[in-house]
DNA sequence: ATGTCCAAATATTTTGGA
């Protein structure tokens, strides 16, 4: 089965980018982050019609995920818990043909230092304490989405280039290293262990034509997922389409 | 050259976020 994750970066922008890379990728699974809209506005019929059924945790304007699927799918968690006055959509989890998947959006944190590093070091700690939760059943589970972490300087095209940014902090890196350490397969890095492969390009500064990228979308693999792992990778096509979103698709196909 | 894109309000331009 083939579980991708992709930040659309705004439903309504991306909607025939959307349904073109549905079509030609197939995915069963696909953890979208970014749609940008209310969770009412979300195009269910549209993309009912194009064979998926859709679970949706929307936010007027920013933020907001969804877990699209070929089967149907079963929530299980709306938001991440740990928070109560947390407002921001950037969290679901659901059941899906016999696999736990989460769709995540982990906070930014630019500018850092300040409130919203310490808003994204916060968010960590708590998914760090649910994705704990999650290991203890031995299920198959998938924690797919953008997390605005580089995990390593081959992650990105050049090591300096992002040292005082809040995606490339020793305070990020150390979370994503801890949430791997409690039992996580990094999917793509398993696969590609040399690194040198990115799921983003900045809109700004001809990122794309240079290739001037990094990886921060992630597929986080529970033991059980892991054992089934086949393949993984970064769908970089789609980034070069016209319209594009500033993401590329990340992958895994698992047994 | 702090360079582009998205969504919403301030609404045919500006703003906040990324």
């Amino acid at each position: 089965m083939l579980i991708a994750t992709f930040n659309i970066n705004g439903t309504n922008a991306r909607l025939p980018r959307l349904l073109e890379w549905l079509e030609e990728a197939r995915p069963d699974i696909a953890c979208l982050q970014e749609i940008k809209t209310m969770t009412e506005n979300f195009p269910v019929e549209t993309l009912r019609e194009a064979g998926y059924h859709c679970l949706v945790h929307g936010q007027k304007g920013f933020n907001g995920v969804a877990i699209l699927s070929r089967e149907p799918a079963t929530e299980v968690q709306r938001g991440l818990p740990g928070d109560e006055t947390d407002e921001q959509s950037r969290y679901l989890e659901a059941e899906v043909m016999g696999v736990r998947v989460a769709s995540i959006y982990l906070p930014n944190g630019n500018p850092q230092p300040g409130p919203k590093f310490d808003y994204k070091l916060a968010w960590m700690e708590r998914l760090r304490a649910h994705a704990a939760g999650l290991l203890e059943a031995g299920l198959p589970v998938v924690l797919a989405g953008d997390y605005n972490v580089i995990p390593n300087d081959d992650d990105i095209w050049d090591a300096s280039a992002m040292r005082d940014d809040a995606l490339r902090q020793p305070q990020s890196v150390a979370a994503y290293r801890q949430l791997l350490w409690q039992g996580w397969t990094d999917a793509v890095r398993q696969l590609h262990p040399v690194g040198g492969i990115w799921s983003f390009w900045d809109y700004q500064a001809g990122g794309w034509q240079r290739d001037h990228g990094f990886r921060i979308d992630h597929l986080l693999l529970s033991p059980a997922a892991a054992d089934r792992l086949q393949d993984a990778g970064v769908m970089k096509d789609v980034r070069g389409k016209e319209k594009a979103s500033d993401h590329a698709p990340a992958w895994v196909r698992l047994r």
